[in-house]
DNA sequence: AACTGTTGCAACCGCTCGTCT
DNA sequence: GAGACGAGCGGTTGCAACAGT
């Protein structure tokens, strides 16, 4: 971007990735897995800072990475997790399986940003999304496991920590997604499998609150494509999990 | 056809956070 | 508690492609 940047780390190589540069990160990837970014570049091959070689897997090699144009539902999704969350793409994007981060950021900034601009040029096809009254945006805590509390999940006091906080993640997904009135979409049908398969047991509740922020650790459900409409008076879960916090 | 403005997206940078020592 | 370090996030930029004149 600037003559400073440049300077700092001379050799580095910068700009569009190559086709034979995504081969090596790839082969990389595949045989070392993911993280140890710092390693990535040596173990590669490649002339990159290890920043650039994780944008480049997380955006655009890693699999299942879903392309193209964004369904109305994953775009009603953006706008009430945008409302609720602000700009924190990457817990939206942890809502929409096989979007990213940068995606969801971009799809934003250039076309959603825009009509809500400029609502008049909605022409209906956003409307239930506008008409979703502001709300202030929630914070979810942050949670961490220590290695000296994970084995203790058994023990009571963590428990009834971990069964407040689930209390409050559970009202935020609630408030997210809002509490269906009969139409649906697959994306809350994914979030109802995935909030139920939640409530058994305090390492499940963990892993609920962390996969809050890793898109990765969603059940396989989830990243299932065209997950099938409900039926009418098919439970969606939703009133379980309605039921669960009244 | 040539020029100019706009759009969309990949990539970079600076900053913050969590962990380790 | 403080500092070092790695990882991740969000804002921003650069540029190719496209649209309009």
């Amino acid at each position: 971007m600037n003559s400073t940047t440049i300077t700092k780390s001379p050799g580095v190589r910068k700009g569009a990735w190559t086709e034979e540069e995504d081969l090596l990160l790839r082969k990389c990837i595949d045989k070392y897995g993911e993280g140890k970014w710092h390693q990535v570049p040596i173990r590669a091959g490649l002339n990159r800072c290890r920043k650039s070689c994780r944008l480049r897997w997380l955006n655009y090699l890693r699999p299942h990475i879903k392309r193209g144009d964004f369904a109305l539902d994953e775009i009603d999704l953006i706008f009430r997790l945008h409302k609720l969350l602000g700009n924190r793409w990457s817990l939206i994007a942890g809502r929409l399986p096989g979007r990213t981060a940068n995606d969801v950021k971009n799809y934003w900034n250039t076309h959603l940003q825009r009509k809500l601009i400029s609502p008049r040029r909605q022409e209906g096809k956003y409307n239930n999304a506008l008409k979703i009254t502001e709300n202030t945006i929630l914070r979810p805590r942050p949670r961490t496991f220590s290695s000296a509390t994970k084995p203790r999940c058994n023990n009571k006091s963590i428990t009834n920590t971990i069964d407040k906080e689930e209390r409050h993640n559970k009202e935020i997904v609630l408030n997210i997604c809002g509490k269906p009135t009969g139409e649906t979409t697959s994306s809350i049908d994914e979030g109802v499998q995935w909030w139920t398969s939640l409530l058994e047991n305090c390492n499940e509740i963990e892993e609920a609150v962390g996969s809050f922020d890793e898109e990765n650790k969603l059940p396989s459900s989830l990243h299932e494509k065209n997950s099938p409409p409900m039926q009418k008076g098919q439970s969606d879960g939703w009133d379980e999990l309605w039921n669960l916090l009244n």
